[in-house]
Parts: C-alpha cells; structure tokens; sequence
DNA sequence: GTCCGGAACTATACAGCGGCAAGTTACCAC
DNA sequence: GTGGTAACTTGCCGCTGTATAGTTCCGGAC
C-alpha cells in the first residue's frame, strides 16, 4: 500500500498524530496542514478521510466515547461497583486526554453526526449504570437524581482539574504528597455515599 | 474621546464582545478581526491594548477570578458555608461562562502573566476556606485532602457539565424535571458530607 | 499659540490556516 | 489493456494572527 503515492494507513495516522497535538498543545493548537506535514503527505490528503478538520474531531470524540464505554462495561460486568466505575472514569481521561477533551467540548464538534450521537448515548447509558450500582451496594441513596449528578460530576470535576493541570497549579495536589490520582480518585468519590478511611500519615494536612 | 478616530473604550468593548462570542461559539470560534470589524475598529486595534489574541484571554481569565474571588468571599463573609460557596461557584460559572471557560483552559492561556496569577492564587484560596468552612459547621471530615478535591470537584464538575450542555444532552437533566441549578447544586453537593433531604415527589424517577 | 510627546488608533504586508475544485497515481476487476 | 475507483496532489481562495510603520488627537510646557 505504501507507494510513496498512497499512504496505505493515513485514517488511523491521522487520529494518532491529532491526539498527540492535541495532548500537548490543546485543540486550538492543532492544524490540519501542520498534522499532513508531520506526516508527510500533501495538505489535502486528512481532509479526504475526515471531510473536515472538525471532521477528525468527532473522529476522535467518537472514538473516545466508545473506548469509555467499553471500559465502564467491563467495569460493571466485574462488579466493580460505583467508586471503581469513577475509577475508570478518571483513568480514561488520564490515558487519553485529548479525546476526553474533544468529547466534552460541544463546540468543537459536529453534534448531528450520528456515528458521535451513538457513541455517546451508549457511554452514557453504562455511565448512569454506574451510579446506580449503588443500589446493589446496599448504599441506595434518597435522592436519586441527585446521587446520579453528584456522581458523575465528582469524577468528570476531578478528571478535567486533573487534565488541565489545575490540581497542579492550585497547590491542592500537594496536600496529597505523592499519593496516585486513583487513590485521590477513591478516597474523595468515597466521601460521596458512604464513611471513607482516614488519610495515611505521611501526608501534608 | 470617541471622536471617530480614538473609540475611547476599547478595552472594556473588546472584553465584553470576546464574552459574548466565546459564550456564542466557544474559545475556539473566537478572532480578533471579526471581533475588531463587529466594533468598527481596525484589525490591529484590539492587539494595541492587549498585544496579542492570547492576551485578550488572559484579561477575561483574569476578571473572572477575581469577580468568583469577590463572590465567593462575600459568600464566607456571610457566613454562607461550605453549600452555598458551591451554589456561588456554579452560579458564577453559568453567569460568566466565557470566563469560567477561559479560567480553566490553561493551554488558551500565557500561564507567566503575572497579573493571572495573583487574580488565581486569590480565588483558590478563597475556594479552599469554602471547604474548610466544614469544620465551623461541624461537619469536619477525617479526611482533609479528601474534602477539598471532593468539594471542589463536585462543582467544577457539575458546573463544567452543564456548561457545556452535557448535562441536556446526556439526560441526565430530565431527571430533575423543571428544578433549578442552584437547586440541583444544593441536593448533590449536599450528598458529600451529610444527609441529604429526600427529592421532591414531581420529579421522573 | 505653537510645539512636542505620548496614547490610541490605522494601513500595509506576510505566512499559515481551512475549504474547494480539478488533476494525478496506483491498483484491481474484467 | 481498458475502465473504474480509492487515495492521494496541486493550485487557488478568503480568512486569520502577527509585525512594522505611519496617522490622529489630546494635553502640558513654554
């Protein structure tokens, strides 16, 4: 395939190198031109596969949704519960920041695609299974839909502070020492339904 | 001053269009030269004051950390507490929501000017008295750490979703049926560290 | 009153960008 | 070998941010 003329892979090229830029530089950062550049093919050749550069960006959010979904499936078909469902949430957006951002920035995206409209629907279908796994945990909560928001906020709040550095940057991480995002992840998701453990000694308080 | 030459308000016009558009059309639809020609200035006028498109999302990002700082201190002033310092974060979001947007998108942004940091060292700290207004209340958590990335996450999060729209087009809106915001914020952050009251009886279960 | 300096703009130029239309290459089926 | 098609390239357009040089206007010094 790869003839010097024809690329032979240039989709999936396209979508890795996108997420790379993104990840580095944020959305407004990333170029079509400079992407084919990189990639050594002519400033057209991405725009054939994605129709557009908003285009690559659903691609990207498409694929990411789905990735997400299966995660919190095999979450759920582990029993893994509510607090590691976050977990995984969390961790996703860690593994793949650029699609994480890109899925939740509406702007960026063409909402009428219906391969991104379905991808997303099943994400958050498993997303709300989730939450409600508390009910099998015997920790059922009055309120419902606000145990569904808070839930879901709580880790979609820690993940993007996390992503963009804010934790960072707010000096909040440090009150952690050098304890690991998804043990932040359980020990804050844990305040929400239930008693948490106490921190361990070795922390700043 | 404005004598058709000198528009004598620059500045202050320049920062309240980029709001307007980046509401509109989000961080990335904005440009200075649209922006410049919907004002009836020259296209490097708006670089005269703020040196650069970057600058210009600088100057919002700082604004609104100092406008969330004021708020969130009247709000300890006032004995508001660890619940209502979260309605006011979540308010300031939806009233500001090119700021907020701005604010927490550090790859928009000139993370060296100095002004920025100042205006976000304040906020931040404002925001962890907000949690640490739990001990007054006497609802101290054993896990200090914890409380301040739940807290803190719960809002940004729930704010952040409902920013971006994620909260309609998810569903998860509906659930509530016509309830407020500041409502909604009241009934979930209310489930991190006490009891919670039980949902109202009009709403989809 | 006029001279001068600085603040607030405009004019012009340039490279990079996304999108579009038309042309090119390589393969594959027949 | 011929036709068809998928995967590219080339050339063009208007728009964008940035840089530099020039213009307008106000205010104070004298």
């Amino acid at each position: 395939m790869a003839d010097g003329y024809h690329h032979g892979n240039l989709r999936a090229a396209v979508l890795e190198r996108a997420a790379e830029v993104i990840t580095e530089k944020g959305p407004y950062g990333f170029s079509l031109r400079s992407l084919a550049a990189d990639l050594g093919v002519s400033h057209t050749a991405p725009r054939y596969h994605f129709g557009s550069r908003e285009g690559v960006l659903n691609a990207l959010a498409t694929e990411g949704f789905t990735e997400l979904a299966d995660r919190l499936r095999i979450n759920r078909d582990a029993r893994g519960g509510f607090l590691e469902a976050g977990v995984v949430y969390v961790d996703f957006a860690i593994d793949f920041p650029a699609h994480f951002t890109v899925m939740f920035e509406p702007s960026l995206l063409d909402q009428d695609d219906p391969g991104l409209r379905a991808a997303r629907v099943a994400a958050f279908a498993e997303l709300r299974s989730g939450v409600e796994s508390l009910a099998e945990e015997g920790r059922g909560v009055a309120d419902g839909p606000a145990a569904v928001v808070a839930g879901w906020s709580i880790v979609h709040g820690l993940a993007t502070l996390a992503l963009t550095g804010n934790l960072d940057v707010s000096g909040v991480r440090e009150l952690f020492g050098d304890t690991d995002l998804p043990t932040i992840t359980r020990r804050s998701a844990g305040l929400l339904f239930g008693p948490s453990d106490p921190p361990p000694d070795n922390e700043v308080e």
